[in-house]
DNA sequence: ACCTGAACACCGTTCAAGT
DNA sequence: ACCTGAACACCGTTCAAGT
């Protein structure tokens, strides 16, 4: 009951925490000294669902690409924690200090520099974030509501998008990654360009 | 009175915005019905001042850029916004229906496909969300405390970035971008690759 | 038309008191 | 060692009452 940080915690208060765990909401600091010591214990145990096992046998810009999208995959499903986790520092947080370390040996071995291994995944992270987010947001986010006549074009092509909002953001998410690690590899290996 | 959104709330509360106008916080509800409200008044302010005008002088990816440059720009001093405008709606911001009008008549015009532009929007937007986010975190958000024995290799990186976080965020937002703009304009235009 | 002040149902957190 | 219940300082929001 210590360590377990409880999944279905739809309503992340620790009032429902605590009744979803048949306790008082005071009870839970006996366990955790804050809010926040729940959010690392949370990030961690969301992030060892991330799978990251392709840089064993494959090529960084590939394995890249796997790690992504299961990275994404993971925070879709828990967009409400993105904000949260996104500036969380990693220190005890051991499943995430490993995961790091992993991508970044297998950048690094690759002949990735450590100053731009560090910016890749830097780098990635901002574009799952910024896309978890995107696929959580609303599908009407881009409808432009009573100003249509401001924007006839993109509220067409927004329209389009609003019929399939989530497969229209996993195809802008795979073509922006796509397009992000194909530059990164002529950035940094510009001889197999 | 009623349509400025005041600057300067640094802490975004009803009651603070109040207090910052000399008012009650009851008071406010004569004005807008919600806090959403304030929200969307505040992200149209914030979206006007995003520079896009590159897009009337230069060709796409190289405008693209620097929207890019200028959007995170204009979010990195009000990060604590970023989670609840990433995913607004932008209906009723006419501001932001023009940018996003602008956007993408340009790269429409310039040969890019309805879809794609779309895409390319949503795909530099996640990017700019994120490294904003990531500039927004502590400078030790990598460092592994406790946990150094596990990753030795990652931590002095990442110890070289908390130098200079700041700096590093900046390097690590324009290799992504540059890598972006570049793999996103091989795709859509290959001609000129 | 616009404001105030009290009230409501919530937050995270603390702390004395119990077992 | 672990829990409860009351309390605190906050949230966003409502509403009767004032001018």
């Amino acid at each position: 009951m210590e360590l377990v940080a409880e999944r279905g915690y739809d309503h992340l208060t620790m009032a429902g925490l605590a009744r979803k765990l048949g306790v008082s909401a005071s009870a839970l600091y006996n366990h955790v000294s804050s809010k926040h010591d729940v959010l690392v214990l949370i990030q961690d145990r969301l992030n060892e669902e991330i799978d990251y096992s392709a840089f064993d046998h494959m090529d960084w810009p590939q394995a890249l690409r796997h790690w992504a999208v299961s990275y994404r995959e993971c925070y879709i499903e828990h967009t409400e924690l993105i904000p949260l986790i996104a500036v969380l520092p990693i220190a005890d947080a051991p499943q995430s200090v490993r995961m790091y370390e992993r991508v970044f040996t297998a950048l690094h071995s690759a002949g990735v520099g450590p100053r731009d291994a560090v910016d890749i995944i830097v780098g990635i992270e901002a574009l799952v974030f910024g896309a978890a987010f995107d696929a959580s947001a609303p599908a009407d986010i881009f409808d432009p509501g009573g100003l249509l006549e401001m924007a006839p074009a993109f509220a067409e092509a927004a329209a389009l998008r609003a019929a399939d909002a989530r497969g229209s953001a996993d195809r802008a998410f795979e073509l922006a990654l796509d397009a992000l690690i194909d530059g990164l590899r002529r950035r940094v290996s510009p001889e197999r360009a």
